[in-house]
DNA sequence: GACGGTAACGGAGAGTTCTCCGCTACTCGG
DNA sequence: CCGAGTAGCGGAGAACTCTCCGTTACCGTC
């Protein structure tokens, strides 16, 4: 499998597009319509320096969309170090859970060809690491084994769909 | 079936409409990236008025296609009543392959999910297109029936990405 | 035919996108 | 450490998008 990620040369790229990258994320967090040049003058870069890493809008949202789940991903394992595996599970969806409320403030922007290829890469690791939760909740036998990451991922999403007043009693 | 053609209520609107989108047909094919002001101008109607009728520039692009197609297989019936079955048939792929060639200029912009839909609404029409035209070859003797107009489109788009020239000789 | 209500128009202008190119500063070889 | 070469930066400004609202002219009614 070929690899996709290729980190500029050179450090102040690197560092300037993942300000850049934080920055963005914020402002799209408060409104989805923030205009790159107050991101790019908000990150202190010129507009240039944006539209170099990211020569489109959608390039940037998605780039930060990719970049907020591979953190999230990237979280189980800290999660399963510190808590016992049902807390950690818990837990994470409710970081989960969090991201996904944010996300639809600006996830208009998530419907276009493009958008569709980024969320199906970015899908299989979520499900790989809802599969570590269950393992490891397995493992500890406070779950009863068995279950499907995806499976559990669907439910998720409808259970938020329909209130999360019924998620508790579920869970 | 529910009737997806809503004609604006006033002729002026309507007028308008229609007169927009032949200009914009024109100014994409000299160039894909024509402004919607210079379209409007020359169109001689205000930008507001454009933007009423076409709220986004996709939207105009996606009318334009959807309209030059329902003119395209408009011409089938007319092709039949003039020329002989087989004339008719070769008569009316010349036209749609002017008009794949020239798509290929506006066509960068096909590539979104909505333009996927508007694609596929449009895909049915010409497939009945090119059966009414088999059907009239067959009938006639000039061809033999039994072939299927979506194999046809099929061998046709693949011709015209391998070259013209032998085209002719698979015929 | 002319009148009132309203759908639709026009186009100025505020705000945004995106490019271009002179300048800065990172990296690497010596 | 230093200096040459180049990747990357900044931001002014040209071009574009899109909205807003006063004006126009269509349509139905009498």
């Amino acid at each position: 499998m070929a690899e996709t990620r290729n980190e500029p040369v050179r450090a102040d790229a690197q560092r300037n597009r993942e300000h850049i990258l934080r920055v963005a994320h914020d402002a799209f967090a408060e409104d989805g319509a923030t205009s790159l040049n107050v991101i790019a003058k908000r990150a202190g870069v010129g507009a240039g320096t944006l539209y170099r890493h990211f020569p489109t809008r959608e390039d940037l949202i998605l780039a930060v969309y990719q970049n907020d789940v591979r953190r999230l991903v990237a979280q189980v394992d800290d999660m399963l170090a510190a808590h016992p595996p049902q807390d950690a599970f818990r837990l994470w969806f409710e970081k989960l859970a969090a991201y996904v409320r944010l996300k639809h403030g600006l996830g208009e922007a998530l419907h276009t060809v493009a958008a569709q290829h980024v969320v199906d890469n970015t899908y299989a690791p979520v499900v790989g690491a809802v599969r570590v939760l269950l393992d490891a909740c397995a493992a500890d036998g406070s779950m009863r084994p068995g279950l499907d990451a995806a499976d559990v991922l669907l439910l998720m999403g409808f259970l938020w769909r329909v209130g999360s007043d019924e998620a508790g009693r579920a869970q």
